[in-house]
DNA sequence: GTTAGGG
DNA sequence: CCCTAAC
């Protein structure tokens, strides 16, 4: 378990920064914390992560930070984790000396000062433009142009799947990875999070019962980050899911990082809607973001500077091409008057509500075997991330626990993945030889079916299991390309119907589809319908 | 290996 | 859901 972090299996990892609330209560300490930021990560190894107590302890250390204090710090920090019994004295540690903090992915080498927003954003659009100027010349290098993600308070989701791009411009996945990392009794719990830090990509998608509740992180991979209510798009070859504003990763999954760093940050455009969570504790499996901004600009950048936003984060290849790429999604929200940036309050809360990272870690691991391409990645993001919790019991996902199971029923997924509560991995077709017992739809798997067709249109059936979004694929999981077509079809069935008919449909308890869905499925029918002509 | 359709 | 023809 400790080869996990062995240096020379251990994946570079983000730089981290906690910073103190302070730091970011008005802009003179914020432009000093970036600099400190800057500081900090022009002075350190982009593989030697860097996790800062504070803004003081930042520029203290930045400039003659060895590479072991910072690597201790880092395990202090990150693999806090794997020593669950140093766990709790940290986090007491921590609870006393940070009430709130928040983790700062830093880039690699950022600008310094508040040029670093502008910065960034330029060679963002830079690199937009050229995204989108010939995207026949997008390589892998483009495709390594990272992602990261912002660590923001943010509404709580109620369901694992994202709202309609309508409604959400981002949706956000909660990381198992990061649920592990932070949430195995590690003194950053995950739970405690109201926002998560920023997460690597997910290339293999976990289980459903992965999507650990209590953590809403972003998983943009390969894109940009976006700051609350701001965003910027992602590059992404999908043009169609670009327009969603959801980004589609699968297309770039056999690639691989060596090495992965995200930065983000941003501060500032929290905007007041998306302070307070409007889910009870827990019960999020991912946060989306209300970004009516999308909508609006959709392909633009974040304008406003006036906070210090930035989110980024640089890649590197293996082959390095060393083509480690920033990413900023700057912007405060429109609107948002408050010159300050707002106060994050990613607060510690002792309770560890829901735990069992360590199913959840070793589910990392096991995410490794699962997958066949990203394997490889995945098993190393599930090392550094995933904390090396021991897990040993990989092969096949951990049951979650019962507890979770209740909350799970939010996501639904994991009730339906694992329904055995404890016992064996039973999969409902089961019964050797019986046939498959009928198993109806649940609505999660509805809605991520018509997210799937939204995204991919009909007759993508085998694609749409495999799309990474949001987990769709994992909630698909279960159901087969041909499943998936037959319950296109007979949601197109039921949505060609009148309202009328609706309406007094409703009173049957078959109906639990919601109207909405209906109603989105009969956009698509017709939407298709066009596409056909 | 997938998808379209009928059963 | 199953089965199968047709790709």
């Amino acid at each position: 378990m400790n080869s996990l972090l062995e240096h020379h299996h251990a994946p570079q990892l983000p730089e981290l920064m906690m910073i103190d609330d302070e730091c970011s209560s008005d802009h003179a300490s914020v432009d000093s914390w970036m600099v400190g930021l800057a500081l900090c990560a022009g002075n350190s190894s982009p593989s030697a992560p860097v996790p800062i107590a504070s803004r003081a302890r930042a520029q203290r250390m930045s400039p003659g930070s060895d590479l072991v204090d910072s690597l201790e710090s880092t395990q202090t920090m990150l693999g806090a984790s794997l020593r669950q019994d140093a766990a709790a004295a940290a986090h007491q540690q921590l609870l006393v000396e940070q009430s709130a903090m928040r983790f700062v992915p830093v880039a690699d080498k950022p600008a310094a000062g508040r040029q670093f927003a502008t910065t960034l954003t330029q060679q963002l659009q830079q690199q937009q433009q050229q995204l989108w100027a010939e995207p026949s010349s997008l390589d892998d290098d483009l495709y390594h142009s990272g992602f990261g993600a912002v660590a923001a308070s943010q509404p709580r989701a109620t369901s694992p799947l994202f709202r309609p791009p309508q409604e959400a411009g981002w949706q956000f996945q909660a990381s198992p990875q990061l649920a592990s990392t932070y949430d195995s009794g590690s003194s950053f719990s995950a739970a405690t999070w109201d926002v998560p830090p920023a997460t690597l990509p997910l290339h293999a998608p976990p289980p459903p019962h992965q999507l650990h509740a209590g953590i809403s992180s972003l998983d943009i991979p390969y894109g940009y980050v976006a700051e609350f209510g701001a965003q910027a798009p992602l590059p992404c070859l999908l043009r169609r899911a670009v327009s969603d504003n959801v980004l589609d990763h699968s297309v770039h999954q056999q690639h691989h990082y060596d090495t992965g760093l995200l930065a983000s940050v941003a501060e500032g455009g929290v905007g007041e809607d998306s302070v307070g969570s409007q889910g009870s504790e827990g019960d999020t499996v991912g946060g989306y973001q209300h970004a009516q901004h999308a909508s609006q600009q959709p392909l633009g950048l974040p304008v406003s500077h006036s906070a210090p936003n930035v989110s980024l984060l640089g890649l590197e290849r293996s082959n390095s091409t060393v083509r480690s790429q920033l990413h900023a999604a700057a912007g405060s929200r429109g609107g948002h008057s408050a010159a300050s940036p707002r106060k994050l309050s990613l607060k510690l809360k002792s309770q560890r509500s829901r735990q069992p990272a360590g199913p959840r870690a070793s589910a990392s691991a096991a995410l490794a075997h699962a997958s066949h391409r990203p394997a490889r990645l995945a098993a190393r993001r599930s090392v550094v991330l995933a904390a090396a919790t021991s897990s040993d019991d990989d092969e096949e996902y951990a049951p979650a626990s019962e507890s979770d199971m209740s909350e799970a029923e939010v996501s639904g997924v994991a009730g339906e993945v694992r329904r055995s509560g404890g016992g064996s991995p039973a999969l409902r077709h089961e019964s050797s030889t019986g046939k498959k017992k009928h198993n109806p739809w649940s609505l999660n798997e509805t809605e991520a079916l018509v997210e799937g067709v939204r995204l991919l249109g009909p007759s993508k059936w085998a694609e749409i299991k495999k799309l990474t979004v949001s987990g769709i694929c994992s909630l698909l999981t279960n159901r087969s390309a041909v499943d998936l077509k037959d319950k296109w079809r007979n949601l197109t069935r039921v949505a060609r119907l009148s309202k009328a008919v609706l309406k007094s449909r409703s009173h049957k308890s078959t109906s639990d589809i919601p109207l909405e869905l209906l109603l989105t499925v009969k956009e698509l029918m017709e939407l298709a319908k066009v596409e056909a002509e």
